[in-house]
RNA sequence: GGGCGAGUAACUCAGUUGGUUAGAGUGUCUGCUCGACACGCAGGAAGUCGGGAGUUCGAAUCUCUCCUCGCCCA
């Protein structure tokens, strides 16, 4: 053995051999397996992933070394929206744009980043020895995955679960599509509101509405009181003008209104305001001839929508307030006001501002045709399973977090108006009528259409719409293949509390939804990977590490280009370049893989945050060391001995220890506390292994159980650390551990 | 407004059902290049466990309350 260890080169050695040879215990009855949450093929990954994935890894090899048939379903993900912008900021480098491009022509060269995006993440996810069988790798937009997708669209819309709906959406402005509630973040900043004269008709008297958002308000249809406002009382049932246009708008009184809010007076915008939506739906507001009438009839509703897809304002909007951006209308708007005295107040006010979580522009309400699968039924049937116990989260506590949005669940728009994604399988003639199939001439059979011109839907999927059936879908659904039949429901997943809205509960209810059975039993829920201090790690931060450098080390100059290279703001270069010499002088040191793992089970707390810290890496890198040194020197001790045999005192003190130890672990291992196990082992090898037991058999001499102790270790260390036991195990042992 | 979580050694964190002198890694201090290992060995310092009150023979752990910080939902 070499005097020092060098894990790279070991590593890389194995990196191939694993990658290329499946283990798999194929005659074994009892099975384990997981899905991979197939990454974002938007780049590369980061430390997240290989945080997850160490873990994913260890439970896989456990499971195999248990003697179970062991599967860890590997793919990546297309990542709709994500993976179209970084292709669409790409090509507007080189100033193309993706209209100038046409679909087909765009298509093809997400398809080419996509290629090269994979290429790079399936080579670290072999990097870090994750023991998964690249022969049943899937995407989620290949062939077999798109229908898939397809059967479950069709299925779902013909048994009355998927429905098309004129309503109001979170719109998005720059990508100019619709995204769901998940996809907004909300932003409290301070702002204003503003208290306006709305005129009371036939009267010289004035109605005041509070509103932070004065653009709007030519699309009011209604000023709300509360009928228990003494204020108010009279004005209800006369009508109120509105500025500019003189729509006359009814004075409505509903429960609904706070009176303590603003004026106690709601302008009612149904085209822009969820809340808004709502009331212009309970009182069927709708105009004619400049005057907005209430109805009992719901058909009679119509909001009127004063934007265009890029929130510019539309022909419903008078000049000189039309064909403007909306924050240029509501300055317009406020000077317009100001002038005709109509404006009475304006303070500071606390809003809460709506952004799109990938463009970050603010969301605009819209309103629009899209797709929306019916929550209420399937989310009742996934919290039984929860509350069953059929379904268990680790941490428990993070049932909580479930129920809280599963309690509240809106149906989920799945309409996406972008390009890349599974194109929604409907079809319409000229007269709008909707056709649902697997292409046009299934559409033709099933609707026994005669030849008619049909026109596919534009739109795509919403991403989580395909991840959802992952668990499912990539070992073969609808097919019955064996992978299906030996592995679904799968064992466990790993996964991120930020993606359990977004994902898990989703997969729970497709799951049972098709399959009638649960998509997993435990769900083991990673906090988030921080930087040292807690941060989140970002770009614009300039504290990302790539796990690739932790691997293999990385110079100072290196590190600090890595980090201000494509920057979206360039001035912040100087700023983390500073940062980064300081608190890297020398760049980063290679510590390996197996101490990289290693580290990930000690932080795998049940914490939220986890802050990544580089002593405890350093910590496991002696860790390595150490157990190699410790085989070097009982390489120096040659012995037949196959069995570990009592013999004195000291034996009879590490084999009773070994025992506890691999008790406890075990227990740890079930119950998902590998930062628990990792320290018993550790704790175990070093402090008793090491200075105890080792320091005695030097002294003693009794050193024919060296041998056959350390084979023991290995194996139960190999899960933990499988480079360096597999590396030290075929080097004493000229065996595999797996 | 509703929900969840955090505050323990210089730093980052454990502390699993309340039980001897509160643990780990890193850092730090002293001494050691002696045949596995200086990425090491031997030894040491370091904590009024956010504040206050209570329950208990006994509280970092349970209850109440206050302070500070974070996240999610509306």
């Amino acid at each position: 053995m070499d005097k020092r260890y060098n894990p790279t080169e070991v590593e890389e050695k194995w990196v191939d051999i694993w990658s290329k040879n499946v283990f798999f215990n194929k005659d074994a009855k009892n099975t384990f397996s997981q899905v991979i949450p197939p990454p974002n093929v938007t780049g590369t990954l980061h430390m997240g992933h290989s945080f997850q994935y160490a873990i994913m890894d260890f439970y896989t090899r456990y499971n195999h070394m248990s003697g179970k048939k062991s599967h860890w379903q590997v793919g990546t993900d297309h990542a709709g929206i994500a993976t179209q912008l970084v292709v669409e900021n790409n090509l507007s480098k080189k100033n193309i744009s993706r209209l100038q491009l046409g679909r087909d022509e765009f298509l093809n060269e997400v398809w080419k980043w996509k290629d090269s995006s994979e290429e790079k993440i399936q080579s670290q996810i072999k990097r870090l020895g994750s023991s998964v069988d690249w022969s049943k790798y899937r995407f989620t937009l290949d062939e077999r995955f798109s229908k898939t997708v397809n059967k479950a669209f069709i299925d779902l819309y013909r048994s009355n679960k998927i429905y098309r709906g004129y309503r109001l959406v979170n719109w998005d402005p720059s990508l100019k599509t619709a995204v769901s509630d998940l996809e907004v973040v909300r932003q409290n900043k301070m702002g204003l509101i503003w208290h306006i004269n709305y005129p009371i008709e036939g009267s010289n008297e004035f109605i005041t509405v509070a509103t932070t958002r004065p653009e709007t308000l030519f699309g009011d249809m209604a000023i709300a009181v509360n009928p228990n406002d003494s204020r108010y009382k009279s004005l209800i049932g006369k009508y109120a003008l509105l500025p500019f246009l003189n729509r006359k708008l009814p004075i409505i009184a509903d429960e609904y209104v706070d009176m303590e809010f603003g004026t106690g007076c709601l302008k009612i915008t149904p085209g822009h305001d969820f809340n808004d939506y709502e009331i212009g739906k309970k009182y069927s507001l709708h105009e004619k001839d400049g005057i907005v009438l209430t109805s009992k009839n719901s058909n009679d509703f119509k909001p009127i929508n004063i934007f265009n897809d890029d929130a510019w304002t539309n022909d419903n909007v008078p000049e000189p307030f039309n064909n403007l951006d909306r924050f240029k209308v509501r300055k317009i708007v406020i000077e317009e006001l100001t002038k005709l005295n109509l404006l009475v107040h304006e303070e500071n006010y606390e809003i809460s501002i709506p952004r799109g979580e990938r463009s970050n522009i603010v969301i605009e309400p819209r309103l629009s045709n899209q797709w929306y699968v019916k929550t209420s039924e399937m989310a009742e049937k996934a919290n039984k399973e929860v509350r069953n116990g059929n379904i268990k989260f680790h941490p428990k506590n993070w049932d909580k977090t479930y129920f809280n949005w599963m309690d509240n669940i809106e149906d989920w728009c799945i309409s996406r108006q972008i390009w890349w994604g599974h194109r929604i399988p409907a079809w319409y003639d000229k007269d709008k009528n909707v056709y649902v199939g697997e292409n046009e001439n299934d559409v033709k059979n099933h609707y026994k259409l005669k030849d008619i011109k049909l026109t596919q839907d534009e739109d795509v999927l919403d991403t989580w719409f395909s991840s959802s059936l992952w668990p499912f879908g990539s070992l073969g659904w609808p097919e019955e293949t064996d992978d299906f039949k030996d592995f679904f429901p799968t064992s466990l997943l790993v996964t991120g509390f930020d993606i359990i809205f977004f994902w898990v509960a989703r997969m729970m209810m497709m799951s049972l939804e098709f399959t009638g059975k649960i998509p997993f039993k435990d769900v083991y829920v990673t906090g988030l990977i921080r930087d040292e201090n807690g941060q989140k790690m970002s770009k614009s931060k300039g504290n990302i590490i790539d796990p690739i450098d932790l691997i293999y080390g990385i110079s100072l100059d290196d590190l600090v280009k890595k980090r201000t290279t494509n920057l979206m703001q360039e001035g912040i270069s100087k700023k983390i370049e500073r940062k980064t010499r300081k608190e890297f002088p020398n760049g980063i040191d290679s510590y390996g893989t197996d101490a990289l793992r290693m580290t990930f089970f000690s932080l795998a707390t049940h914490t939220k945050d986890i802050s990544f810290e580089f002593g405890r890496l350093k910590g496991f890198r002696n860790f390595c060391t150490k157990i190699w040194n410790a085989a070097r020197f009982i390489e120096g001790y040659p012995s037949d001995r196959k069995a570990f045999i009592e013999e004195n005192e000291n034996d009879k003190y590490i084999y009773l220890e070994f025992k506890k130890t691999k008790k406890k672990i075990e227990k740890n291992i079930k119950d998902y506390r590998l930062d628990f196990a990792i320290n018993e082992i550790y704790e175990f090898f070093w402090n008793k292994f090491c200075d105890v037991y080792l320091e005695d058999c030097k002294k003693s001499g009794q050193t024919a159980n060296l041998k056959p102790l350390l084979k023991e270790i290995l194996i139960t260390l190999h899960p933990f650390a499988p480079f360096i036991t597999e590396e030290i195990n075929s080097l004493l042992f000229d065996e595999r551990i797996i």
